[in-house]
DNA sequence: GGAAAAATTTGATCCACATCAAATTTTGTG
DNA sequence: CACAAAATTTGATGTGGATCAAATTTTTCC
């Protein structure tokens, strides 16, 4: 399927945590299948049990659900080597409550739940990436947990642009606003005294 | 060191992932040192890597850290077979940022980050009880996480008191406010207004 | 290229919750 | 027990950011 296995857009991703050409490597790739979609469109439908899980190769998608008052919240962006799945209802098998939507053309690649624990129960390796891996998000939430209720609009706008200067001018504002816990009003001022 | 095995405080917790009386189980609790705090100690002071992690087997503990005006703010709170570690300084070895507070007579046993690696590296076992355990406490954040920005401090403390009813008239408001990201002032009028 | 749609900005007003202050109740301790 | 310290409540006032309403700019796409 692959020619040179080491060109696949996740080798990179799981050499990190994998040496190429062992057995667990091997396993990984024929496993996967590509999807694309189109800028807007969803990876997954709300409320349906979701099984497969996409690594982001190419592109920007944001992950969204509806609050009481139906409005979108979005609470993550995934670019390559990202995840783009609902990891709750993935990992439990619930049904979704996080959307995700592409916001630009997106590249994916997927595992199938079955295949992938599959691969936790046949290589130790597989069971040491997804421990990393599940700390490194755990990390990262635990980092973006802290103080968001600390920090004033202006120091999470400003902590956020420093970090992800690449997504302005890429997607619409409304979305960082609401990932930092704005309204596009809040966000736009910010933005104006700034300048 | 412990007659029967089975009687360990950590046990149950342990058995969920890993069967009884194998070499994964029993290469694990020679491995712990126990540990006791008193109401009001910290169990380990901040700013210093912290290399052993610990599991609570009795009282509850609480996770805070300083903002830059030099306010506590918990973050978390830490029952029986919780963790009282700061977790992201334990797997990456950068020094504490969170410290872990003893609201109670607490007990805890305690594994040194080195012994924990090795287990990591000798048993499969251990590996997916780690990938588990890290999931749990991801979806578990991504939870929390779930619009703090979006629900009302009133939407916020019903929810807690629901799940955690046990901790009011245990340990001082204070903390709770601070976790539920309100002031003192508003969770007690918050309380009055629902008497 | 030009019209429609989407994104962003700007302005006026409002409110949930913070802050500051003090009284009251509860808890811990010699 | 007593009293000092800590916790909680209650009151008065202030404010960061929300909400509502348009105007303006940018993007999309026929």
């Amino acid at each position: 399927m692959f020619k040179a296995m080491e060109s696949h857009p996740l080798s990179a991703f799981i050499q990190q945590f994998i040496p190429p050409n062992t057995a667990a490597w091997d396993a990984f790739f024929p496993l996967l299948s590509a999807h694309q979609f189109a800028k807007g469109e969803l990876v997954a439908p709300a409320h349906v049990p979701c099984d497969r899980l996409h690594f982001v190769a190419q592109g920007v998608a944001r992950h969204f659900f509806l609050d009481q008052d139906h409005n979108e919240i979005t609470s993550w962006f995934s670019g390559p080597s990202g995840l783009a799945t609902d990891y709750r209802a993935f990992t439990t098998g619930a049904p979704n409550i996080f959307e995700i939507q592409a916001l630009t053309p997106l590249e994916t690649y997927s595992i199938h739940r079955d295949n992938l624990d599959q691969l936790y129960r046949q290589y130790k390796e597989w069971e040491r990436l997804g421990r990393i891996v599940n700390q490194f998000y755990l990390i990262a939430l635990i980092e973006r947990n802290n103080g968001m209720f600390v920090k004033t609009a202006r120091q999470r706008y400003d902590e956020f642009y420093d970090q992800h200067r690449e997504l302005f001018n890429l997607i619409p504002l409304k979305y960082i606003a609401s990932y930092l816990g704005m309204t596009l009003e809040t966000l736009s001022r910010i933005r104006a005294e700034q300048r």
